[in-house]
DNA sequence: CAATAGACGCAACGTTATAACATTGCTTAC
DNA sequence: GTAAGCAATGTTATAACGTTGCGTCTATTG
């Protein structure tokens, strides 16, 4: 049997919209991984799958279900836990701290801490990147004096889908 | 005895900080719950004085320790849950999502999310008003057709006094 | 092959938040 | 005045989220 290697390559769109299948992100996550000297291990990987998947913030209980669910052995918390962090480390996923649930991003060979909305209704969660944003906020931390070490803008709302639907 | 009333004024620096004793917040927010038909009663009114007085975003359960020091009876967890509803319900506190912990609100009188920096060194927390970054978040919301419902910005950083100190 | 370091398993625990139901105290209607 | 209504609070239990501590496995790497 022959591979052919296909190699990952990075969307160069900062703000493209689930058009990528999961299996795509995930090749990406384990080429940047690769590149990096990190080990993105199978419970790693199968992690960063299931947040693909799912398409909306994932709470670390829900995973420990779904492992369950799967095939692979059960996992506890710990675990669990520290495979998020490891994600979180190299940018694969971001926690959204007004849900206690974690999402996989877009572009992860970016450092950069998104924007994300999210809607109250469906719960889907959209990335977005704003240099302008970033920037402000730069601007107002010197002013206070701050050197920022991480920013958290998480907007709540209803989604246009939703809107459409017409949920309240 | 004579009584004095003095009308309790909101203060007209958006970017006000500190300098507003806790009694004088304390009584800005009743005169605000007064006239909005709100009832600030005894214990949201010990809870919201306990925000206050305290300087930093303050986790539930160190309110329910409080309370149990001082002179008032002990209170239960949903007890205190409730009043951090009310009192965020009337702009009077916000949660700080990144930290599950709770600060007053310096203009509860406005209607509005703030932009919150917070040490994470020393745990002190500042309050900012930035229309800027309000306006580009609306934009990018009717971007992406979202009808936004309550804006979550939090600023992780080290604070100037803690840089002066020579902290990390 | 031995030494080492990183990843994982596991039990117990700690922290944050809410559900479900009971009680208090005040107001209003008859 | 007493019963109904209502908002706030109390009580108990539990759900949901996250961590500590320690032991074992496994994949390098010298």
């Amino acid at each position: 049997m022959t591979l052919v290697s296909i190699e990952p390559r990075p969307c160069a769109d900062p703000n493209c919209r689930g058009q990528h299948a999961p299996a795509e992100r995930v090749a990406l996550a384990m080429s940047l991984c690769s590149a990096r000297g990190a080990q993105l291990t199978e419970l790693r990987r199968q992690i960063l799958e299931l947040l693909w998947e799912s398409g909306r913030p994932t709470g670390a209980y829900e995973l420990i279900e779904a492992l369950k669910q799967g095939e692979s052995r059960p996992v506890g918390p710990p675990t669990v836990y520290r495979a998020l962090e490891f994600l979180m480390s190299q940018g694969l996923v971001s926690k959204i701290e007004s849900r206690n649930a974690y999402v996989p991003c877009a572009h992860p060979e970016r450092r950069h801490d998104c924007l994300f909305f999210i809607c109250s209704n469906c719960g889907a969660s959209a990335e977005l990147e704003d240099l302008r944003v970033e920037q402000l906020l730069a601007e107002d931390a010197a002013v206070l004096g701050y050197r920022v070490t991480r920013r958290v803008v998480e907007v709540e709302g209803i989604c246009a889908s939703c809107i459409a639907a017409g949920a309240a």
